[in-house]
DNA sequence: CGACAGATTGGCAGTCGCTGCCAAAGGTGA
DNA sequence: TCACCTTTGGCAGCGACTGCCAATCTGTCG
């Protein structure tokens, strides 16, 4: 019978796997960041990490799920804090606050800058990225078209249009706060973005 | 001395060349149709087309540029679209202009869609596609900057925010475009849009 | 025509990300 | 302790892609 709800059946084998995980992942990061994502092979980080390849596809399916951390996690958190929004809330506002809430998973300031500086430095990297958001932009679809004018005839080309523009302005915000080696908030160069695209 | 200035030296070579990549070309577009772009390998079209698949990749330098057409093209036209467009224009007409002169490359409605198809259903495809066109925002990046209007401080990622938002809305449309079989006008649907994200 | 120089080709081995399969090692509960 | 189940590592193999080398073909010049 499990007790609570999620910290009760800490076997053995849990908590090891949990060392694995963060030993791969910290091994991992740290080798990109000393001499490239694309330089670094994952023969390297697993004989470093100390597992087998085999072990460590075992526990990240892809290369990139070594940078990209939880996927799972960030679509939950978008498309719930989408969901909480009040119904009265304009549509910009509900994306605002979804990309506010993704940003705060990142565990500090700087790591989040270290990924993304990673992330708009490799081709390879941005490809994988880009089409990961795609996926999360198509699972806001519906929550967004639910709050659209649906007087104008089909929502769907519209409320794309308008999630992946809030998207793109993250882009940019991101980009330049990499640029700037992490000075300001990028919720601010977000604002400015948007500002001027619908200025 | 070259007379004229592009068909005077077709030699042997030019032409065979010329005939070689034509062949791989329409094979790899039949196969992709037939059977789907990671059901298809290399070996498959190379035996099919007739040449090794080590030539084959002298000609095609990666699977995707089998789908993706002459890359530098795009980006010469679209360049040289928006820096040709007037002083006064705004900045979301260059970018119009720019768009409408891309799509204006496809030989056909038919091969468009087909290709159009192939990307919004593959996600190797989109991943890589996605990359390129960054790097096309790039380019446009300091053409669409100098339109824009300095006095708010740094354009940089203003500039950003409107190509790519301008770019999104393409993608909006085209995706639609594609799930309603190629009815309408795509700029039709991209119009529509960008009002909606203006809005 | 004949021969040399340069372009083009094919094949082969090898790298890297990634997967399926199988046997061995280790933890778990009765 | 004894099954039982999970986890692990190794190995072979696939597909995209590259470097290298020898064979072949084209253009040209004497």
């Amino acid at each position: 019978m499990k007790q609570g709800a999620k910290d009760a059946p800490t076997t053995l084998w849990d908590r090891t796997r949990q060392l694995a995980s963060q030993e791969i992942l910290e091994t991992a990061l740290r080798l990109f960041t000393e001499q490239g994502y694309d330089e670094t092979t994952i023969a390297q980080i697993a004989r470093e990490a100390g597992v087998s390849q085999r072990t460590l596809f075992r526990y990240f399916g892809t290369k990139e799920d070594l940078l990209g951390g939880d996927q799972d996690r960030f679509r939950q958190v978008l498309t719930d804090t989408i969901s909480a929004q009040p119904a009265e809330a304009g549509i910009w506002e509900v994306l605002r606050a979804g990309v506010t809430a993704v940003l705060a998973l990142h565990d500090s300031r700087d790591q989040a800058l270290e990924r993304f500086r990673l992330l708009h430095n490799t081709a390879s990297l941005r490809a994988g990225w880009l089409e990961k958001r795609l996926r999360f932009q198509e699972d806001l679809l519906p929550l967004i078209e639910a709050r659209m004018d649906a007087a104008a005839g089909g929502t769907t080309p519209r409320a794309r249009a308008v999630i992946a523009t809030a998207f793109a302005c993250l882009d940019a915000a991101s980009m330049t706060w990499v640029a700037n080696d992490g000075k300001g908030d990028i919720m601010d160069l977000y604002d400015e973005c948007l500002a001027a695209v619908r200025g």
